[in-house]
DNA sequence: GTGCGTGCAAACCGTTTGCAATCGG
DNA sequence: CCGATTGCAAACGGTTTGCACGCAC
């Protein structure tokens, strides 16, 4: 296990990401990162945000739209994605997930094992037009 | 409304395309055409399908993982990805869609109107390894 | 003949990577 | 000191676009 070293990058990406309360995607961390230390390369913000994901301290959420959105809460939930301009929002609601999967288990020899469920919607800013 | 010509390159376009029984992306067409018809641009076919998207004869499915794939249904029905290579198959299973958009609305502030659901598995090929 | 459709190449956008310089432990 | 980490720029992969040519009508 390689042994990790406490970067100056990586506190400012790291508190800038957690104040942050939209999924931002990459791109929008960098963008935010910018503003408090504009010297920061897109590159590293990419390769600490996939570090975070990969130990388990954000989530990435793969949604239908582009690019890959970054979430602080880790356990299992469900997103609605504004279909106007994308913005991205926790739901609390229960879906019966593996009860959706078994339904399905059996077609066209596939081991049917999951799902991925994702709401659409219109966001509060976006309904004012 | 633009008047539509019959050129060759559509006709080849949809013929490939409809042979096909895998729901590919752009690009496995592209290089499926290409063996038929060698000259062919890659522009041309992602025009072609855009098009058809566009006219309602084929269906553009957004799917998690990253490129866009195309179905010769345009009926709604729900899709199975295998997540060690990829491939597509339809499940032709019910789905309470409306009723999970209306057991999250309220939620945030979006006006929630509908969910994209997408089931994960392993395809037979890949089971076999 | 007119203008839609095509081919080509360049541009795009988000993301990744190779490499040399740098900085943390 | 030594290697993990960074910045930079170039490369990437899928997709789109500007433009001049050519073909369908």
């Amino acid at each position: 296990m390689k042994n990790k070293r406490n970067t100056l990058q990586k506190r400012i990406v790291s508190d800038v990401f957690c104040s942050m309360n939209n999924h931002p995607s990459a791109t929008m961390v960098y963008e935010a990162v910018c503003e408090k230390y504009p010297g920061i390369s897109k590159a590293t913000v990419y390769r600490l945000l996939a570090e975070a994901a990969e130990e388990g301290k954000v989530q990435r959420l793969k949604l239908t739209e582009a690019d890959d959105r970054f979430d602080i809460t880790t356990k299992k939930h469900y997103h609605v994605v504004c279909r106007e301009c994308g913005a991205v929002a926790d739901v609390d609601v229960e879906v019966d997930d593996a009860g959706l999967a078994n339904s399905a288990v059996g077609h066209q020899g596939f081991a049917i094992d999951g799902c991925h469920v994702e709401f659409i919607g219109i966001c509060e800013g976006c309904q004012k037009n």
